[in-house]
Formats: C-alpha cells, sequence, structure tokens
DNA sequence: GAGCTAGGCTAACAAACGTTAGTTTGCGTG
DNA sequence: CACGCAAACTAACGTTTGTTAGCCTAGCTC
C-alpha cells in the first residue's frame, strides 16, 4: 500500500473540498482524514500542521493561475484580445481547479500574516495585469473610463463563476468566458 | 444599565462583523461575548444558541434586502430603468448593512437545512426578478441576448462590491452602482 | 538478513468550545 | 414594599479539536 504515492495529492484534494464547503475552521482534521480513507494522526506525515495544508492550497493555486495568466498573454498584440484572454482564462480556471479561489477568497482571513501577505502580492500583481491592460486601451483610444479601477474590479467579480458552475451544465468554461469577453469588450467599446 | 435596550441589535451588529471576517465556526460565543462588551453565557438571554444568531442575521437580510429592490422598481416603467435600479440597489445594500451579504454566501453550509432552504428561496425569487426583466427586454427588442442566465449571473457577481468598497473612499455606493449600470446597460444595447 | 525509512496505526493530552445551572442585581408595577 | 422579570454574572459540564508519542509493518539497500 505504501506504493501508493498519491496521498499527498489526495489530501490536498479533499481538503480543497472540504475547505470549500465548511470552511478551513470547521473541517477538522479527523473528517479530512477520513475523506482520504487514513487515520488523522498520518496526515502529519505528510504535513507539519493544518496550516501548512491551507497555505499550500492557496499559495500554490495562485501561484499557477498568475503563471499561466501571464503565458496566455504572452505573444498576443492586440489590447482586446489580451483582455478577452485574461478573462476567459479567469473562468476556465476557476473551473479546472475547483475550489483554490474560492478558498483562497474566503478563507484568507484563516491563513498566517506572512502566507497572506505573500496571497495578496500575487492577487495584486494579477489585478495590476488587468489595470494596465485597461490603460492601454485608454491610451489607445479603444475605450474611455472615467472609473477604471471600479470596472476591473467589477470584471473580476463577474468571473467568479465557481459557486455556480456546473461541469455538466450546458455551457464550457471556455463558452463562459467567451460571453463574458463578449460582453465586457462591448461595454468598453461603448464607454466614455 | 438595563435601560440600554440595544443589547441584542449590538449582538447581531458585531456577529456580522466576525462572521464576515472570521466564518461562523470559527467565531467563538466568548469572542462575540467579549467583542458586545458581556460575558458569554448572557448572549443565551438574547438569542437561544449560536446558530439562532446567524439564522437572524442571513434571513433578515436577505428579506430586507428583497423587500427594498421590490420597491424600488414598483411603479417603474422603463425595462432599463428597472434594471438600473436593481443594480444600484445590490450595490448599496452591500454598503448600507456591511457583511450580511456575504455571510449569506460564505456560511451557507453553516445554516441548518430549514433555514438554508429559506434562504435559498428568497435569493432566487430576486434572481427570478432579473430574469423576468431580462426576459421583457428581450420581448421588447431592446437587447437580444442568446444566455440570459449566464449573464444575469455575471451582473450579480460584478455588484458583489463588499469586499473591497471602502466607505471612506472617493466613491459613494450609489456612484458604483451607477458605474456598473450604465456599463452593463452599455453592453445590452449592443448585444446579439 | 540486518537495518533504515515511509507511512500507516492506536491512544492520549491539553486547550478550546458551546452550552447549562444557579445566583445576583436593579428597575417597573401592583 | 413586595414581587416579577430582564439581564447580567461565575462556575462548571461534556465534547470536540489539533497535535503528539509510541508502535507496527512492508519494502528497499547494503
Amino acid at each position: 500500500m505504501s506504493g501508493e504515492r498519491r496521498t499527498e495529492a489526495r489530501i490536498l484534494e479533499v481538503a480543497s473540498r472540504l475547505f470549500y464547503e465548511r470552511g478551513y475552521k470547521a473541517t477538522t482534521m479527523r473528517a479530512l482524514a477520513k475523506g482520504v480513507g487514513i487515520e488523522a494522526s498520518s496526515l502529519y506525515h505528510h504535513f507539519s500542521d493544518k496550516q501548512a495544508i491551507l497555505v499550500r492550497i492557496c499559495l500554490d493555486g495562485m501561484q499557477g493561475f498568475y503563471q499561466e495568466a501571464l503565458e496566455r498573454i504572452e505573444g498576443v498584440d492586440d489590447v482586446r484580445e489580451r483582455l478577452r484572454a485574461l478573462i476567459v482564462w479567469q473562468v476556465v480556471a476557476e473551473a479546472r481547479h475547483p475550489y483554490a479561489g474560492r478558498i483562497a477568497d474566503e478563507q484568507m482571513h484563516a491563513l498566517n500574516p506572512k502566507s497572506r501577505k505573500q496571497l495578496i502580492a500575487l492577487r495584486e500583481d494579477f489585478e495590476a495585469l488587468i489595470d494596465d491592460l485597461l490603460g492601454e486601451g485608454q491610451t489607445q483610444g479603444i475605450w474611455h473610463l472615467s472609473h477604471p479601477r471600479v470596472i476591473r474590479l467589477g470584471l473580476i467579480g463577474m468571473c467568479k463563476v465557481e459557486h455556480w458552475y456546473d461541469k455538466k451544465g450546458a455551457l464550457t468554461a471556455e463558452q463562459i468566458g467567451e460571453i463574458y469577453a463578449t460582453f465586457i469588450l462591448q461595454a468598453l467599446a461603448y464607454s466614455r
């Protein structure tokens, strides 16, 4: 049985789901262990403590999200297409790594200060990506926003589909992302 | 000192803030009591148990929100203006009753099944309001949406400003709501 | 085959938790 | 003034929680 090298991955998987469904504090180590199929004390062979599990989920998730965001706009020249790519990616990312995004949002208070700072920094990096993009469009005369930051916050809020997105629904995450991207670009095109 | 008839209101106030900041489970009755300025056991003179406090916050908040939503569109004829009113109200409501909206979203898992059902029903009533509105605009030929439900979900997500709205910021909640309403109506006008 | 390690187990601890019991205090009313 | 009640208190309860200690076993290495 010890050939199963996946225990750590399974812990992260189950923990993500439970932290998402019940919250960090309300998820007990015993419940987590039961979900994985081992005893609570065995969790400590893979993680130093409960906090370390949360840190891994939040930081690894956010790091990967930001990294792929960069990759997806690399080499794309048109401002509109870069923005479209980022919007689609936000939606797709939530579908691909379910729970991680919302945990990072909602369980941030449960993180130790150091990790929380890192997480906030990563999020701000991503936000800066969008702010820059909105600024570029502005200087290029593609749109005219009097409150770009408020719009940016709205865009990000719009893309938080995790709490209703259904894998078995009629639309894929890509399709939903495209719908939002088109919607947003339409509004931007006629902004003043 | 018993002339202070506000203890119950203060409990709800402090509990809202703590449930929002730390989550329901992570908020202890002792911490709540300390915030109010009484002992933990004294909380049980005002509420039967911890759960009852959460129920009050979620259900009363949602009930009030839905009620005023109805009032705000009553007598408004133009579809676009009704939608604008609902969008502004969503933003304003979060600023007026801080925490309540996000608690209802995030701590729903901590609610007993019965109250959870009631809360979901209220939320669905509100969502139906927007769906109807979007449908009306469609039949009147004001916009053409191929996926109105997805758009509705996006609109609601956009209005969740509670986690960044700043009372002392440059913009009032009304102003932010107007910005979003204008943005959304612009996108709708050119949708196909 | 001896010995090490990874990864599981059982049992237990100390702290923290929601809640209850019983008491005290001060105000308003008959 | 006696009484009832609202609202606070102190003290304690039983449970749950994160975590630790110590033991066992299978598989790999020398």
